[in-house]
DNA sequence: GATGAATGAGCTTTCATTCAT
DNA sequence: AATGAATGAAAGCTCATTCAT
């Protein structure tokens, strides 16, 4: 080889923040499997996004099942840290639910990647058992987290009389996810805080007009 | 080779009802997509499941985004047959409201296949633009469907001033995706019964108790 | 099944002229063998072409290779009887050569695919092994054609000495074969016509102006 | 398992010279393509000639088609890079017509799979549009190579009126593509070197025996 | 004589993963 | 820490061929 050409250099490239890498990976990897699914998401995808090679995300994740764990518990660690700390300082669970949809809103407006990943989390937990193994302590924290404010709901008389604490919790489950879905196929910013609005309505039980003629 | 084996023979089958075949080539497709999507749903797994060659599924459909798009159009049609069914008795906005979501209880009882396919059809479009454009067309019906509704209901009256259609038709959206989605994950019959009738108390504006206070 | 639904009829159609189809067979396998090759023929391509379907080409041929023998052997028996009475009524070898030309150039334009047959199954005969054999003994007729007007063309003085029997057949099978993947390639009859009358000149020794000059 | 067969070894393979590996993919693929075709060339033959897997062809080349195109181009360059040398220390089109000759059955002799190449091309070009596009600029070179040498026999008068550039150009054609497909085809070098010999008389006008007297 | 269902082998291509450097 | 050459398994798909009807 001509001694004189400029070659790209091997080994460790002095530039680079040591940590850097892997966040910017994690980064790249939730937007992508937020986006097209994990299927869809291959390692060149990832790493052509981060600029490194396939072979260097193994040097941060011994498989693509551990670099999508890693994704997924960052998205749910910063989802679930803004929801929480959006109801500590409401006491009644219509304060909280509002808060919790208005918080949804939110976020798949500044990162509509971490909406996205919610959304999918279910059907790709479906879709690979080896993934659903891991995935399951993760998502017990969502499931705390609905399930205490609905048993508080509950045990404070909020809701109506024949409402337990788990169908208040399966009927939340119910609008959340759907919002989350419709948060990630519709783009109009508009649209969702309009849903977001109607959905308070709806709790609120001023949805249909005049019930008692009915 | 293991004598046990029993080598398949080439050329026509005896005793080969035609069209037999087809169906359950269909129907085995619409299980797997549903279950496990387009993408982990192989062509090998689609041909096991029916007791064919992977090649034969191309004797009726040209390719594996044709076979999705038959095994969806007949979803569809049986799912919207079912739901047009159902409200055609109904004058109110709140009673085909109902109606719906006890309809889509019972699909998803006895049918549990169909729910996975309306609740995974919307990703898999987002993820495979090829399917999307065949599958445009197809949903039209969904949103017609549901669009009718929502506009009689605002131009009756029947819903609060400050609802428009759009916002209504987008909340009935987030609440069957919610309750599809939710159907699919949630194999337990009492539970999806619960939530379902949940859900109307909550368009009927009662699950709040003592709204009036507030 | 419904008896009053108009099926198509299984078992022989008995408007079909028994030996028609095989006729049609032979045209529309040579017209797609000369215009894509061997390989680019599917057996369902042909049976397209002819209004059959796929299986019924084995009850005329035993397989596809068989198809294309038999393809040949009618181009072949076509081509060279043509150019066999092409050349009867000359004595010379040049008037002979002038002849055949002139008659590759009228087969090139009334039956495109026989020239193209031609150009094509030397190369097909280094592609498929297993044709090689079945064609080498039909080729072998080509071969004694031009032999015997080289032959003869050198027993009689009508060439320059040096130039033996064998090497005035390789030169006639170089401009033959040039003039054939030519007028193969080159669908302007005009320019057919003009490359032949220039070949013509070279035979003549007139291409070249005043070589004595030199 | 045989315990006499070699396992491969996964990853970087030690002491392959970088670059080696592509230059014997070119070569393999370049010989096989000459010999049997685009279509008969399949990944697995090559992959077997080069000692590696096929999905390793695709580290080097995005698809078969630019395997190929990167072969012709390779072998156009040194074709006639081989031939436009030959010519240039020739004024006369009589002796640069027969430089040429003289290379192509250099080359013929010397890397035969060059011209198979070369002859092979036109036809796959009809075959396969997808590779038509990409070859159309490479065969650009030929078509000017062979323009300027006619044109400029013609303007300095070197051959007979009535002989346009356009048919002094085709009849080239013919001469060479009939030339290179008897080379692929005839592989006894004398053969070649005489019958190369021939046509350098055909074009001196001295084949036919005392055409003054007829 | 012809259909149409089906096979089995093979094709091009993709991809997660490995590992010498 | 990172590259890049390579693997092996599997994917979607095509095709010549077979054969009960």
């Amino acid at each position: 080889m001509n001694p004189l050409a400029v070659r790209k250099k091997l080994g460790r490239p002095c530039s680079v923040d040591p940590g850097e890498t892997r966040k910017r990976l994690i980064l790249e990897a939730r937007r992508l499997f937020a986006e097209i699914g994990y299927d869809a998401t291959t390692n060149r995808l990832v790493a052509d996004a981060v600029g490194i090679t396939t072979g260097a995300i193994y040097h941060y994740f011994p498989s693509k099942k551990d670099l999508y764990i890693a994704a997924f518990a960052e998205v749910q660690d910063m989802v679930y840290g803004a929801l929480e700390a959006a109801v500590v300082n409401h006491d009644t669970f219509s304060g909280k639910f509002s808060s919790i949809l208005d918080e949804l809103a939110n976020i798949s407006t500044s990162e509509p990647s971490f909406i996205g990943f919610v959304v999918g989390v279910a059907a790709e937990s479906q879709r690979h058992p080896e993934l659903a193994q891991d995935l399951k302590s993760l998502r017990m924290r969502t499931v705390m987290f609905l399930h205490e404010i609905c048993e508080e709901a509950v045990s404070k008389g909020e809701v109506n009389e024949g409402i337990t604490g788990q169908v208040l919790h399966d009927m939340i489950d119910v609008v959340i996810s759907g919002l989350s879905r419709f948060s990630h196929v519709v783009n109009d910013a508009q649209r969702r805080r309009d849903v977001v609005e109607g959905l308070k309505y709806l709790m609120a039980g001023s949805v249909l007009s005049a019930p008692a003629v009915r």
